[in-house]
Parts: structure tokens; C-alpha cells; sequence
DNA sequence: TATCAGTTTAGAATGATTCTAAAGTGTTGA
DNA sequence: TCAACACTTTAGAATCATTCTAAACTGATA
């Protein structure tokens, strides 16, 4: 509990009871993939009940701090990733199913990347299914 | 646009007036992403009034029979490709650019696919600035 | 050319996400 | 310890891409 605080602190976040909350919950050592909506469900079953719009504040501000990651899969929900580490992923829209890919992969045969851009993340993306 | 007609029909699709002025568009051999919004602004900048209803109906129509491949870049808009063959992308949000990498791109070390799944297509995104 | 299934469309509805602005709460300095 | 204020939370409204509805329209068929 003090140990979140001072993580939030640490990331320049006000560590606000909410915070403390979600923080716990996300980062509790095991990687989570989550949305608003299933963060406010999961809360909810822990008799944490916090607004919609403080969760979406909430992971846009662990976002915007490094703590979670984006992923941008379906058109009506997105994702956070609490691994926020070079990987990539399996993903299965029908089955809304996603799994980490921690392996180290490779990507040969890149061309040059255009002019006066920079390449911020190689994002693979195993779509299952159909 | 006799063409135009029994590629539409080849494709089990009805050759209205309105898929046609829109396959002429998208497919006049050269490669284009287009979303829903920057679609109906060149018709109409064509003047070609469809409804954006109708624009949503045929790009989803042109998808279901794969003559369009649907990107997910961004949480606020799906972009189509033309481009249907196999191949990857560079991609700046911030820039809202989109360019293709149609070169032999290989992906190595990805780990055994989950049981039961079979790997529909694999995506690479190369983010670019941040 | 009549008929009908497939299409188009305006406008309403949806739903995830963001915004607003008012009330609440960490933090800081004295 | 506490006043003061900047930062947060929140309910509810607003946004906006996309989908839905159901009525009018049209390509295909006989």
C-alpha cells in the first residue's frame, strides 16, 4: 500500500485513493490485459466502486506515464497492456482472446523507413481465426 | 465501366450506380487507404453525392468480399486499403500516415500458435515519431 | 414490363470515450 | 496542525464514428 504510493509518486501521479485502487489491482505481478469497461466489472466484483470516467482518466494518465501500454486491435474497445515490455501478440477477435508473445521475435527485410521519420515501436499483431 | 459492372458481379455484388461510382474510385489502379470520411469528401469533391450510410454499407460490402483489407491504426477511425495483398505498414498517428511495405517482410521466432488456433494473417505495424 | 429481392437513404439510435464544471482531496509551507 | 490551492473525482451531458430502421428505390428475372 505504501509501496503503491510510492510507485504512483515515483510516476509523478498523485497517489488519490482511486489510484491506489486501480494501481493495486493492475500491478499486482501478473500481466493483465484489460478495458475501462472490464477494469470497472473486475472493480466492481471488489467492492471498489469508482466513476467511468475516473478509469478512463486513470489509464490514460498510467498511459501517458509509461505504465501501461496501448493496444489498438478492434475498432470498439482498447485495450491497455500492464506488460510494458518490447513484445508482441496473439489475438483472436472472435474469441476476444489475446496472449502475450514474450518471445523474441525478429523482423527481417524491413525497408528503409521514410524520410526524416523515426521508427518508435515494430508492433506484430498474430491474428487467429477469421 | 462495363468493367467496372462485371467486376462488381464477379464479386456477387449488384452493380448500382453507387458501387460503381465508388469501385471506379477505389479501384482505378492505384493503391489508396481511404476511411469512411476521406471517401465521401472526394465523391463529393467529384460530385458524386452517396450517403454516408451508403459509403459505410459498400466499404463494409467491398470487405466482406475481400476486395478491401480493413486497418486498425487508431481507436477513432478504420482506415481500408485497396491494397489486398499480403503486406505491412508504417504508420504515424500523429501524422495520420499510412504508407505501404510491400516488400518481403519475415517474421522470425514466433512462438507455437494456441492450441485449437489457426493463424488467420499476421499483421506488422511500424509506428513511426510518437 | 411487372415483380421482388437487394439497395439506398435520411434520420434516429448506439456506445465507447471525452468533456464540463462542481464538489472533494492530497500536498505544502508556515 | 491547518489553510490554501492545485490536482482529482464524478455525474451527467456531449461527441462522434458507426450502425440501425424502415420506407422509397432499382437492378435482375421471366
Amino acid at each position: 500500500m505504501n509501496d503503491i504510493k510510492q510507485f504512483l509518486r515515483s510516476n509523478s501521479l498523485r497517489p488519490t485513493k482511486q489510484r491506489i485502487v486501480i494501481a493495486g489491482y493492475l500491478f499486482d505481478g501478473t500481466d493483465k490485459h484489460i478495458t475501462a469497461e472490464s477494469l470497472s466489472t473486475e472493480l466492481t466484483k471488489r467492492k471498489h466502486i469508482i466513476s467511468l470516467a475516473t478509469i478512463y482518466n486513470t489509464l490514460h494518465d498510467f498511459y501517458e506515464n509509461g505504465l501501461l501500454k496501448k493496444l489498438i486491435l478492434s475498432s470498439d474497445r482498447v485495450y491497455f497492456d500492464t506488460n510494458t515490455d518490447d513484445h508482441h501478440h496473439f489475438y483472436s477477435e472472435k474469441d476476444q482472446f489475446l496472449i502475450d508473445i514474450n518471445k523474441n521475435i525478429k523482423v527481417n527485410g524491413l525497408p528503409k523507413t521514410p524520410k526524416n521519420k523515426k521508427i518508435n515501436k515494430i508492433e506484430v499483431i498474430v491474428h487467429l481465426d477469421k
